[in-house]
DNA sequence: ATCCGTTATATCGAACCGATACGTCGAACC
DNA sequence: GGTTCGACGTATCGGTTCGATATAACGGAT
């Protein structure tokens, strides 16, 4: 899970623990924030795998103002044009700033086991983060399986919905205002949800059916339908 | 956290542990899922710290009397139907089958602890999930301290929100289409939380603006009439 | 008669989180 | 001008949680 994180921003980037963190928590992260104590742990299990390994550690002063621009390149404006101007500063000392850091980037193998964690569908907890994880790097999976994953999630969500609705006919009088309120809004948030995965499904089939000559045929995958069981 | 749940579905009722997973999956668990591996330490910690206490194991005749109601059924071969008969009447009462159970209840220090965990607003981590057990155990909350939880909540997503834009309009062009989809879902799922929210707040501040000369106070616990649906 | 699904308790290893420690630097305050 | 404060940066610890698995008793199907 997380290491399917750490290295696909790896594979765009070569980038230190810290500014991983940072990209975990802001645009990845929205779904599975994450501590520094399960993320230096997680680059060690990879090192260990030789998943990843260290690029550069501080030493260079021409490397390191090399590396420190385009890390900042996320940040804001005025933050990016600090840094910029600090490493222009830093350029001939060989000091740095803050700590010596380490910088990972990613060897073959953690290419492939890149690949490998996006595309197992089986084995492994369909949660929500997962999902939300999985979809933020669907850009390198196969059409078909992207497809899927999406098709997955969705069957997820609409049985997530019967089984709520079936918990709140069944206990009707057992619920409280405020839980029921929750359960309502859940509800309708998990109803929108659906939707919205409709739509990136759609948009998906044009593109999967495109390459054939059919003119709207989906071989193994039916449309989407809503029955539940 | 999970103490937490724990003690609010032993507030209402004793419960043995498999019972407890269920509807901890269920109602509240729709934010919180949790496992045995986590459940069985958790209910040993809450035993050891004298909260809860094995009010019975497997005997009582009562319960097994209880359990045995309705069997005139139809034998249909439906197993839908067989299922939801089941369903029902394992609902209300700890039924019984199986292995030797331990059915678990509240002691005075577990009524305290829950009242004290509840309560706690600061030193939590005030994640979805907390929030969401919080709110389904509001109606054991003072009136003010539950305007305070909403509002904490609120202004929490107010933030989020704030942190995505300023992401996505830092770094336009480095998000792909995919990502960039995961987020502005995001950001319309948590505009219509807030909005959700607003809801209960103007909710909850027509009951707290009343007790000044109050003409009918429920001294500590006024009745959670929140209007919904 | 036997096999399978459900109910039920329990434990193990691995992973994860929050807090904390250690350490360098620039900026702000007094 | 010293000192506190916050940002950066790596790292570890204790406790919690998860997923998988073992064990076991029961009720129904085959």
């Amino acid at each position: 899970m997380l290491e399917l994180a750490i290295l696909g921003l790896l594979k765009e980037q070569d980038l230190h623990g810290y500014e991983l963190k940072k990209r975990l928590t802001e645009t990845t992260g929205v779904f599975a924030s994450v501590s520094f104590g399960s993320l230096y742990p997680a680059l060690a299990r990879l090192q260990a795998a030789g998943a990843v390994k260290a690029v550069e550690a501080n030493t260079s002063a021409a490397t390191l103002a090399a590396a420190s621009v385009p890390v900042t390149g996320s940040l804001g404006a005025e933050l990016a044009a600090l840094r910029a101007r600090r490493a222009i500063a830093k350029s001939s000392p060989p000091a740095s700033t803050g700590r010596g850091r380490k910088v990972y980037g990613l060897t073959d193998i953690g290419e492939q086991l890149f690949t490998d964690l996006l595309a197992a569908s089986e084995s492994n907890g369909e949660d929500d983060r997962s999902f939300g994880l999985r979809l933020a790097y669907a850009r390198y999976l196969p059409a078909d399986l992207r497809l899927g994953l999406l098709e997955r999630r969705r069957a997820q969500l609409v049985e997530r919905l019967a089984r709520t609705r079936t918990t709140m006919r069944a206990g009707r009088e057992r619920i409280d205002a405020y839980t029921r309120s929750l359960m309502e809004h859940g509800t309708e948030t998990t109803e929108r949800d659906i939707s919205w995965l409709d739509g990136l499904i759609a948009a998906e089939r044009v593109q999967v059916t495109s390459p054939s000559i059919s003119p709207q045929t989906s071989p193994s995958h039916p449309p989407p339908s809503v029955q539940h069981h």
